[in-house]
RNA sequence: GGAGGGGUACCCAAGCGGCCAACGGGGGCAGACUGUAAAUCUGCUGGUUUAUACCUUCGAAGGUUCGAAUCCUUCCCCCUCCA
């Protein structure tokens, strides 16, 4: 195990928050692995690269010879953590909870070193608790502590409702760290409150109180919100190697810079030295495929990045083809059909109202010749590569009757 | 409980009897330029077998009118102030 003050500064990389770095020196100067834990929400689990900022710490930890515990709220699911919105969660069934653990794994081990991580449930030791067990724990934090927490601050000051078994989730996600003995908890900036809670718990059962790290959230392909898929900006780890290169192509150079520091595992020295080489002239274009090429290699395997690349580099620099156009077939009524109603039948395009005021823009081509006229008939039995921009692209058939 | 303000397209926001499928901005899409980057410029941003046409849309339902997002009635929902 390395020393602790080579293990500290790659453990700061990225981070938001260490509460209290010195804690975490002292801890990593006893020279055994710590305990390093981590919850996750059991809700039907559909990770971006946003989600794996804090997997990859994760990682981290785990290469430096720690000992990971990926944790799954499960009984904490019930009660729903209140920082967000009003709505209280559907409860989900243990099938549930273990179909989503499942795919849990089946995402996170692309990252995680599978044989040295330890998967818990909180129903483990939360489901069997005793009420009188439960009521001693609620005796060792105070309302007004709890008021701390921004979100009931804003609610209880605005007169809205605060139910009291909300004031549970902390508590039960602070015990889970006295249950499982952390040394180090990692969570988002979002989480800071929740997780100083469990400091303070594991203190009071008489425990030397986890430090706290928290990891930034990530922004999303427009680099200005966080990734989310709801907004639409996000790269999914289960993309396609093809389409998460070509994402990860377009974002903006600046925002390249927070990704190479969030998800790459490129060491800090190599990374200042790819910056010194885009700031003396390099073109940044280059280091983006190589952050690229690192990220699908994760995800689908050595040497997936690399055929990516290439079929990046054939496609747009060189104006090919993609390997893969997807082929489907379309229904002419009257042995031929208007391009617009092609390209809608082929759902390229939403509506034909959409594919004609694609056409006037010269955003159309079949066989790689721009549509002029919107009236042009496509005869069944034909079957040509339509485009529509650069990245909606289809072989279609059109066949009659 | 009382007083007032407001609900318009993905979001913000004009319009306040015909010229409104609805100004403007954001976002998005497309074209040019590029490195599928950024910035910039331009266009588009309800639907319809392809249309100086028709259909649907301005919280909901009715009504007045030759004609309504715009006026009237009822209802629903939001916000602010007072109690």
């Amino acid at each position: 195990m390395l020393p602790a003050d080579q293990q500290l500064p790659e453990l700061r990389r990225g981070t938001e928050d260490i509460l209290l770095e010195d804690d975490l020196r002292s801890k990593l100067r006893e020279g055994r692995p710590l305990r390093i834990k981590a919850g996750f929400d059991p809700t039907a689990p559909d990770l971006h690269l946003g989600h794996t900022v804090l997997i990859n710490k994760m990682r981290q930890f785990q290469d430096l010879g720690h000992e990971v515990i990926f944790l799954i709220g499960d009984f904490t699911g019930m009660i729903g953590d209140p920082s967000g919105r009003s709505a209280t969660r559907p409860a989900l069934t243990a099938d549930d909870v273990r179909r989503n653990a499942d795919t849990y794994a089946s995402q996170i081990f692309k990252i995680l070193d599978q044989g040295r991580t330890r998967l818990e449930f909180n129903s483990r030791w939360m489901g069997s608790m005793s009420a009188a067990e439960i009521i001693s724990l609620a005796a060792r934090h105070t309302v007004a502590r709890m008021l701390e927490r921004d979100d009931f601050d804003k609610r209880y000051g605005g007169g809205k409702p605060i139910a009291i078994h909300e004031f549970l989730y902390p508590l039960v996600q602070g015990y889970d760290s006295v249950a499982l003995k952390a040394d180090v908890e990692l969570g988002g900036t979002d989480q800071k409150f929740n997780l100083l809670v469990g400091r303070q718990l594991q203190q009071s059962y008489g425990q030397s109180p986890q430090v706290v790290m928290t990891m930034p959230l990530l922004e999303g392909l427009d680099g200005v919100n966080k990734m989310s898929k709801s907004l639409g900006n996000y790269i999914g780890i289960t993309d396609a190697p093809d389409e998460m290169f070509g994402k990860l192509m377009s974002i903006s150079d600046e925002l390249m810079w927070r990704y190479y520091e969030l998800l790459s595992f490129v060491p800090v020295a190599e990374l200042a030295r790819r910056r010194e080489s885009v700031a003396s002239g390099a073109n940044p274009r280059d280091i983006k495929v190589q952050l690229a090429v690192e990220l699908v290699d994760r995800f689908h395997g050595a040497g997936a990045g690399g055929q990516a690349a290439d079929a990046f580099a054939r496609r747009f620099s060189g104006g090919e083809l993609p390997a893969d156009v997807p082929e489907v077939t379309v229904h002419a009524r009257e042995g031929q059909l208007g391009v617009a109603h092609v390209l809608r039948e082929a759902q390229l395009v939403p509506s034909t109202s959409e594919a004609l005021r694609m056409i006037r823009q010269g955003a159309v081509r079949i066989d790689g010749e721009r549509v002029e006229d919107g009236k042009r008939e496509i005869p069944s039995g034909s079957s040509h590569v339509f485009q529509v921009g650069k990245r909606r692209i289809a072989r279609i058939t059109v066949i009659g009757g």
